[in-house]
RNA sequence: GUGGGUAUAGUCAAGUGGUUAAGACACAUGGUUGUGGUCCAUGCAUGCGUGGGUUCGAGUCCCACUACCCACCCCA
């Protein structure tokens, strides 16, 4: 019985309330990436479950242990969306948008789900913006797309948010600095803490952001992924940061950034807040060179991002930034009785033709309840109709907030009434 | 998957084994047969997440389960 009345377990609604903050947030991104040249791009919800495994990686924990993966009835195996980069460069692959302009530059706002334990900005299912630039080996398009991320920060006032930089190498030196890393660590094996040791052997790298003081101790003094860069990931780290400053952007290096996802290559990044909890990364991206290839395409190279959007509103309202109310209804038309009706009818209509946001009692209230209703719904007037407003053909106009009332005549209302935002 | 915390009305809650489970907000009706928000009056949990147990007696103690929150892990 309560199963009917609970959503399921991780998931969130968006109850009318909120909206409105979503579709600020929507509103902003929109016009910050169509001003940085990106164009929507709308991807299913459901994929083949090998796009994931083959584009995120087998033996990441994402794909190993996290994906709503069902067989439908025709036998195929599907899974929902974990993240956004695969859908879109999958789509990048099958609408050939390779013929056109490169590089090409697309953004997405998609809800994920991965099966984890919920807590404090992490759900089952949650939402994400996206960018993806495909096509450049240019740093200066992984600088543009964090510069995107930057401005759209920036612009909604949340301050506290630090950006962090890292490279973590090709498939030339990556292999290299792996084994260094494991010869390192073998020295300190038996001091790890056990979810370490079994990272040793699979993915070394994860050591570096371990939150245990004694694996944070050894990490310290681990070998360092930028010294161990080939030339050519030295040189794009080094163009990365030249590009970040010329964009006004600012940054630190921080090395134990490591991504959890295979395919990124040489940059990662994250914008990282210490207020929402453990979990703090609002932003998280990267280059990816080789994912499109994974896929069966061309060598293209890509960069981009996701931002959790649950996770930026926690960080919205513990810093107090401003999010502009949901615009409030401008008129309540109140009808004294049956006879009024078709007239007030006739009113509501042509406010609503005006632009504005207009309402009429739809629950049979006597005056009194209109008024309450006004109030409610926080009209910002009201128009009333009554015997003498009939035979005048005026309506009378109150302001709420003012209690002062005017006669208007019928065709006046809506100017009389006017529209606030 | 592993830990820790919480669970009393629509919401926030008081209650620390003993008569009828505080209070506030919200809501409903009335005070006003053409005027709301303010004010006043009245109403609003035979019930304390669910199921067991201990006890003369359980919201209060014990056990199990469930849900939510937080943390690990991982990441947005």
């Amino acid at each position: 019985m309560t199963m009917l009345t609970q959503a399921p377990k991780g998931t969130k609604d968006i109850l009318p309330g909120d909206v409105y903050k979503w579709q600020y947030l929507e509103r902003k991104f929109r016009e910050i990436a169509a001003g940085y040249g990106f164009l929507e791009i709308r991807t299913p919800v459901i994929e083949h479950t090998e796009l994931f495994e083959r584009g995120i990686g087998g033996a990441t924990d994402v794909v190993e242990k996290q994906m709503y993966t069902f067989e439908d009835y025709g036998g195929r195996s599907i899974t929902l969306r974990p993240e956004g980069t695969a859908g879109a460069a999958r789509a990048y692959l099958e609408g050939k948008l390779y013929a056109g302009v490169r590089p090409a530059k697309y953004w997405y706002e998609t809800s994920c789900f991965r099966y984890e334990k919920p807590q404090s900005g992490r759900l089952r299912e949650f939402h994400q913006f996206g960018v993806e630039n495909f096509g450049s080996h240019d740093m200066l398009a992984d600088a543009e797309v964090i510069a995107l991320a930057d401005e759209f920060l920036r612009g909604l006032g949340v301050a506290e948010l630090s950006l962090r930089i890292n490279s973590i190498g090709c498939p030339v030196c990556r292999p290299v600095y792996r084994k260094q890393l494991m010869e390192y660590l073998s020295g300190h094996y038996d001091a790890l803490c056990d979810t370490c040791k079994s990272r040793y052997e699979k993915n070394p790298l994860r050591v570096l952001d371990c939150k245990s003081p004694v694996c944070q101790g050894i990490a310290a003094g681990a070998p360092v992924m930028l010294d161990a860069l080939c030339a050519e990931c030295a040189e794009d780290f080094a163009a990365l940061q030249t590009g970040l400053n010329a964009f006004g952007v600012g940054f630190e290096i921080d090395p134990m950034i490591v991504r959890g996802l295979d395919y990124y290559t040489k940059t990662a990044f994250e914008f990282v807040s210490d207020r929402i909890g453990a979990q703090g990364t609002v932003c998280g991206g990267g280059r990816y060179d080789h994912l499109i290839r994974e896929l069966g395409g061309d060598d293209v190279p890509g960069v981009g991002f996701g931002m959790g959007i649950e996770r930026l509103l926690l960080v919205l309202s513990e810093s107090g930034a401003e999010i502009p109310a949901a615009r409030r209804p401008d008129a309540l038309v109140v009808f004294l009785n049956e006879e009024a009706r078709g007239e007030a009818l006739r009113l509501v209509k042509s406010l609503r033709g005006a632009g504005l946001i207009a309402e009429i009692d739809t629950a049979g209230r006597n005056m009194k309840g209109q008024f309450k209703y006004a109030d409610r719904i926080g009209a910002r007037c009201c128009a009333v109709l009554g015997e003498e407003e009939l035979r005048s053909r005026e309506a009378t106009v109150k302001n709420m907030e003012t209690g002062e009332q005017v006669r208007v005549r019928f065709e006046d209302a809506a100017s009389a009434i006017g529209r606030r935002d």
